[in-house]
DNA sequence: GTCTATAGAGAGATAGAC
DNA sequence: GTCTATCTCTCTATAGAC
């Protein structure tokens, strides 16, 4: 009848890894200590180092890859559920407000924050980040050519909208409110649905925004 | 003739303050050491203190606000020789993405990193970061206003033009390129010329991308 | 594998001579 | 105001008992 606890059932490399990209992601990479980690992770010290033998940096490595594939897998969730990329861009964007909203502000992307501590300080951090951020720009131009436009336009496309969803992380954290987030949103569609609109002018283009 | 070079002219509470503004928006709030800002910056680490009695904090706080002076006074001063508000968001990311290439990826936007770092963990630093993002915010919608947008669409605009630079700046330090910077200039050129298109029905409204 | 103790470096901050 | 020396604390990292 022992470790019944769920966090103790979860394995202690795992836990600690968890635990680190959490505190990173809020606090970012330099103001988090290992000694907090390892407390948050109810794991000693040392078993860090017997885990992650690089240290605070290969740590920082392995939290950046996780959660790249945790945000990789929230969008291809929702993607796949949704009935075209407008209402899944929509959708991303609603759910990191009300993300920001229950946790105060506190969970935003899992990659921003480090990355940009250590864009000039970590090559290796540097290239992990940019591997997240690549992964995801990939998911966004491979569903924009599926929708139907040029490769290039969707690449630029997922630029542009990636860089509203991080630039709105930033601004709702900073301003503690989803304003930013909401009106980010609102202007991801808006790109994306144009983009789609100019590149398919088969069907019935609809005229939006004027009535009478 | 003692003194005759530039840096042994300014005094040196704005040395120390230059310093400290140019390595927090580098490596960030928590990677930069005040013994490291007493080196770069030629002043004894007793000075920092003697001028910045409340310590890192203060110094920090003191840091964001001409960060955020400096980065209002750039777009005042482009928005005041550009025709309209489209070439005067076109030319600051445009700017932008000079000074990356110049710094090689290292000087971007004096507040976000900094901004991301302590939006969860210093209160103080927090608002510091919030006052410059809201300067910035109230100078391009008071502009929105001029050019004729109702108040609520320039604040919109606003945040969205402002995340997408922002967001620009992270992927392309992160990625090395200034691609997203270029793709995210179009982006929000496009979308304030949109908004001014559709706020202003009178005159010829050009009918643009459509040939034949 | 788990956990404790601690080394060694560096942090922020302070006292006090000049 | 300038500068040095140092205090205390915390950091990353390691050694070694269990």
């Amino acid at each position: 009848m022992s470790k019944t606890r769920a966090e103790q059932t979860v394995p202690t490399r795992e836990r600690i890894l968890h635990a680190g990209a959490e505190l990173f992601r809020r606090q970012g990479y330099a103001a988090t200590g290992l000694k907090q980690i390892a407390a948050e992770s109810k794991a000693p010290l040392g078993s860090i180092y017997h885990f992650y033998p690089g240290g605070k940096e290969q740590l920082g490595e392995e939290a950046l890859i996780v959660g790249g594939r945790f945000f990789l897998a929230l969008y291809e969730q929702i993607a796949k559920e949704a009935p075209d990329l407008p209402t899944a861009v929509d959708r991303f964007f609603s759910g990191a407000a009300e993300t920001l909203l229950e946790t105060s502000f506190a969970d935003a992307c899992p990659i921003a924050t480090v990355s940009g501590e250590v864009a000039s300080t970590s090559e290796r951090l540097r290239r992990a980040s940019e591997a997240a951020f690549e992964s995801w720009l990939e998911a966004l131009t491979d569903d924009g050519c599926a929708a139907g436009l040029p490769p290039q336009e969707a690449r630029a496309l997922a630029q542009q909208a990636l860089a509203l969803l991080e630039g709105a992380f930033l601004l709702s954290r900073s301003l503690r409110s989803v304003e930013p987030m909401d009106a980010c949103g609102r202007a991801a569609v808006k790109l994306v649905s144009d983009a789609l609109d100019a590149s398919a002018p088969e069907g019935a283009p609809d005229v939006e925004g004027r009535s009478g």
